[in-house]
Formats: structure tokens, sequence, C-alpha cells
DNA sequence: ATGAAAGCGCTAACAG
DNA sequence: CTGTTAGCGCTTTCAT
């Protein structure tokens, strides 16, 4: 039987290799490959016939070989999360960019449930791709950092952390959401705001907890109000029923620090539908600040958080982490790098001057 | 001077190769290979110490290595574009999802100048990686598809486009676009508005030029009634500006159908600030049904298209093609695949019954 | 300035 | 069931 002929006698592309360039050019491999790291060692007029043929043969080097060989790969692994919200896929848009701009290449892995241990696998699967380092860009939700203890030793490849909490010998990057969260806060009692209330993110998040203590900092209580606060998922949907519990618990709440602009727009509905007026009756300061939250009606008081930033400030310490470890300067010191929200003022949190 | 000395003697690990697990396991390392490929033929005895061995030094084979002789590498290449946009990023993590089900990593790609012809450097780079297929997740804008004409044949890795007008063999995957238009429209026409607006989104875009297909569609114009069209660009802003100008152009519009839900949002906002009353003095549908639309105010009636859908569909897709062409089928039928959006329903476009 | 040899870590194709 | 021999495409010595 006669398999596999006939049509399929069609260009059945083979890569073409270094050795037909060097043959073609009637030098040796060696010289091709000087001549495509561009190697100082290479008569001019030899070059000029090597990138002929190479022009002519559309010859394309394997970056596969290459890594083999020098046992790093020119890319980064992008453990990412939640890719559907606002902030992570700003992250990553970050990541890209700056990656992008340092030559590296981009290995994505999203997880779906934050909690499960894939962590292993997904980890081992990067190192098996000679990831020069990698990108955690997972938020720390329950303890899905509890892999860190045991499994950081092991691991032969830089790491950056993104929105975790700073740890001693790891490199993170977050933003300063406790201080975001205060100064919120502290915006609704300038303005005159009394008794300001709470609806969180899901507290399992960190991120969730330092909005909370940022909270608590502007208000200076040691007791925490409990009925002052309530627990969001970040949704709207989480917002407009936060808003009608707290209400219940605390008639007399005049403002609520929101900690996403997802649940501030919750909160707008069911004020509206409850004949609340903002920020009359009630004041609200987001976080987040989404493309969107100039357009809600009001306008939406919230802080904003640079994520692109957050993304392409991870990616450039992890290119000085790689390039001090290629340099065999194995132990590089670590830091956390905080950055800075700012505060937006529109006015669903600006109380008509009399 | 000592430099990188002290605590830099810190182990440096060497990566762990099959040749170290063959000689302590005492085998040789093709049956280390079968082993871990799980090839039948090991006695359950070998095998037993050979996995003992490699849990013992932490082995983990070297998908490089593999990759390099297997001639491809278990992953596919994504290019993608406006990461920060919500179609788009949703359309990632279908991807995403998809191609972890399937067992595929990703390599990812995101170009900032639709326009600009790095498509040769980033179809090369991937190429020079083994990607097994690439998604090409770009809409398509201008004649950035340009170089589909001249560079197609000599790519020799299927490619899956998304949201491009279909294209004889060529696999694309999008949305009908036009379809979604049109059900926008007519259900504009069936609440009993008479005079149809439309903010389209950037013209050069293709989905955006659907979209008003379907508008003109639905109105049976022959005639494109310029007055009653204005270009957006996708943002809120465009919207609010985009209303305004509208209404001075056909001061009788009582309806607008916006090509996507941030323009609505800014529509929304403009038509309070100018005291119109939505939906009674005009009424409304957006296109994306992003999650916030059900909280706008009024709730945002919408054309939702499944963006997470359209991006499993193409790894699908795609995954196909590529096993196809492993087995030697050379050329695979592509085809187009048309998804379609779904109208939903909310208060913007309902006109209170009498 | 150029080339020859060795080998990165693994698997394919054949032996036994 | 197991081992041997090649060699994927490239770079790294080390010669010349």
């Amino acid at each position: 039987m006669i398999s596999g002929l006939g049509l399929s006698s069609m260009t059945v592309k083979k890569r073409v290799t270094i050795r037909q360039v060097a043959k073609e050019s009637e030098v040796s491999t060696q010289t091709v490959s000087r001549v495509i790291n561009h190697h100082p060692n290479v008569a001019p007029e030899t070059r000029r016939r090597v990138l002929q043929v190479i022009d002519r043969l559309g010859y394309q080097p394997s970056s596969i070989a290459r890594s083999l060989i020098q046992g790093y790969s020119g890319t980064l692994g992008v453990v990412g999360y939640g890719l559907e919200y606002f902030g992570p896929s700003r992250t990553l848009s970050g990541v890209e960019q700056q990656a992008n701009e340092l030559g590296y290449s981009l290995l994505l892995s999203l997880m779906r449930q934050p909690e499960k241990n894939d962590v292993e696998q997904v980890l081992r699967d990067m190192f098996s791709r000679y990831v020069d380092g990698i990108i955690w860009a997972m938020p720390e939700i329950g303890n899905n950092r509890a892999w860190i203890r045991q499994g950081t030793p092991q691991l032969s490849v830089p790491i950056v952390f993104l929105s975790m909490q700073p740890h001693p010998n790891l490199s993170v990057v977050a933003v300063d959401n406790r201080r975001g969260g205060r100064m919120a806060t502290e915006h609704l009692l300038d303005q005159g705001y009394q008794t300001i209330g709470l609806i969180t993110g899901p507290l399992d998040w960190w991120e969730a907890r330092q909005r909370q203590l940022g909270w608590q900092d502007a208000l200076k209580e040691v007791i925490t109000e409990d009925h002052l606060v309530v627990e969001g998922d970040w949704t709207a949907e989480s917002g407009e029923r936060g808003l009608r519990q707290l209400l219940e618990q605390c008639p007399d709440m005049d403002a609520v620090f929101v900690c996403n602009d997802q649940m501030a727009l919750g909160v707008l509905q069911a004020a509206r539908q409850m004949g609340i007026r903002v920020p009359e009756d009630l004041a609200l300061v987001g976080f987040d600040d989404t493309p969107e939250s100039a357009y809600f009606y009001p306008p939406l008081s919230t802080v904003r958080q640079d994520m692109v930033e957050l993304g392409r400030c991870a990616v450039r310490e992890l290119g000085c982490m790689i390039e001090a470890s290629q340099q065999g300067r194995a132990v590089v010191e670590s830091k956390a790098i905080l950055l800075q929200p700012q505060l937006v003022i529109r006015e669903s949190s600006v109380r008509e001057r009399g």
C-alpha cells in the first residue's frame, strides 16, 4: 500500500537550517552563526554573501535550538488570573508592553480556580520551557501563596510577584491599596461626611483587606464598627445588595467607600431605586477608575490605580533580576515596590457648597 | 577584589537530565524516556524504580529538547490587540481556556499600532519558536490584512483569524456583527420608533462597518441617510459627542443604535445633560453587553456577543487544523464560522405601554 | 577571519 | 521488554 503519496507530494516545507545556508554560501556553519549573531569577526564580503543566501532561502534561526544550548529562551512566564476584570487585563497589557520593549516573549498561563494547587504544574511547565523569569500576576487570595514557603527554594528562575503582601526575600510589586483606602475615606471626612460605610471586596483577597485597613486608618477607630461594613464580591450586583444591607444596619450613614468601581455602579443604581440622592444624601468613592467611571450618574469619585504601570514595573524588576542572575550574582536583593494610587474627585463625593 | 563569592556559593542548580536519571536507575536513557512518555513497553518494576529516581532527583523533562526533535512545541501563538477593551480581553480569556483544555501553552504577542507592519517580525518569531498554530486575534482595521495575500503561502503553520471578513482559503471565526446590527435596529422599529440614528465604531474596523450594514439592512434604505450617522471611536466620550451631533443634524430622531456599550454610556450621559428622557424621548440599543450595561441608568438594551466562546471556538478550529496537518493531510479545508449574537432587551429601548 | 569537533537534552529507529 | 546509534539546529570551545 502506497500511502501519503500523490497530492501530499506538495511542498511540505522543510525548515531551512543553518547547514543549508552554510553549504550554499560555501562557508562553515560557524561563519553563518557569526553572521546572524552580528559577531565582528566576519569579512564584509563573506557576510554579504551569507546574508544574501539567508535571504534567498528564507532562513530563520531556530530559537528552540538556541534555547537548548544556552539554557534560556528570551521568554517570560506570566501567570495570570481574572482576565475578564479591568485590573488584571490592564496589568497584562503593561506586562506585555514592557516585555516587548525589553525583547522578551511571553508564555501565558491563566489560572481559573485561585485556590487550586496547579501551581506546581504550571511552574514545572514554564521551567521545562526554559523561561528566563516569571511574573506571578495572580492576586493573593486565600492562602494561595502557601506554596511559596515550600516551593521557592527549588525554583531556579527569578520571580516577581504582583499585588501581594510584601515578604522578605521576595520581589513584590503592588499598589498601595491601604493608602488608597485611607485617601478615599479621608476625602469623605474632609467633605464633612460623618458616618462612612464600607463595601469591601472579597476579604480573602489581600488587596481587599488592605483597602479596608485604609478605611480604618482614616476613621482612627480601634474598634471595628462591624455594622458599617459589608463584604462584596467585586460585582455591581453585590454593590447593590451591599448598600441595602448597610442602610438597614445603619440608617444614618451618609457616605460609603466602595472598594471598586463596578460595585459602586451597583450602589448608584440601588440608591436611585431607593430615592437616595448622590451626593446630597449619600456620598460615594470607588476604587480603580475605569474608563466608564467618569460617565456614571453622577460621575464617580474614585481612587485611580495605574495597573499598566504595575505590569511594566514588574517586568522591569524581573529584567534586572534576570540580568543579575545570568551574570552569576546568584542572590539578588529582593525588594518590594509600592505604587501610589491617586484620588480622582468627581461629583459623587462633593457636597454642594451652600 | 573578590566578587560574587561568599554567599553566592549557593547551589546554582544545574538542570537534571534524563541521563542522570538513567544512570541512577541503572537503565538506558531510552527506558527513562519510555517511562516519562507512558509507553507501554516497560516492566512495572523498572517503571517503579525509574519513577522513584525521577522523583528523588526532581527531574523535569525539557520541552525545549523535545520540540527540537519533534518539530513542534505544544504551543499556540496568539497575536492580540487592544487588551484594555472588553471584547479582546474576553476573547483572550476564551482562547486560554480552550488551549488549556486541549493541552496547549500560549505564546502571547500584542500589537500596538494596528497598521504597522511588524507582522512579519511577529510571525517569524513565533515560527522560530515552533508554534503549532497561530490565533490571529487582531481586529481587521484599515488594510492590516494586506500581508495575507503575499505572506500566507510561506507560512507553514495553520492560522485561524478572528473577527475578520471571511476569505476563501482562510479559517475565520467571527461574530455575525451585521446580523447583530440588524437585530438591534429591528427591535427599535418593533417598539414603534421611527427615526433611528446610528453611532458607529471607527469605520476602518471591519466589525464597525458590519454593524452599520446591519442597521442599513433593517432600515431597508437604499440611500444611506448620512445625517443619521455619526462615526465614533468606541469611547464613551465619542458617544457623548455623537449624540449631540446627531440631534443637531436630525432633531426628530427618536432612537439610536450605538455600536458599543461604552459609547452608549456616553450617550446616556449626554441625554441626561440635555434633558432628554430615555427611553421616552429617545430609545437606545448598544452592542457588547458588558457586565456594567445592566446597571446603567436606565439599564441598557444591547446585543450580546459571547467573546469567550469566540476565543474557544477559534482554538478548537485551530486544534483540528493542527491535528490534520500533523497527520499529513497538508491541505485542510478552511471554513468560516459565524457566531450568532443575541439581543438583550432592557429598559433603554422599551416604550412604556400607555 | 574561518573551520572542526563536541554536545545541549531528548527521541526515533532499529536492533537484540 | 531493553539498549544502541543517530541526530534535531544550533553554539561553544579550540584550532588554524
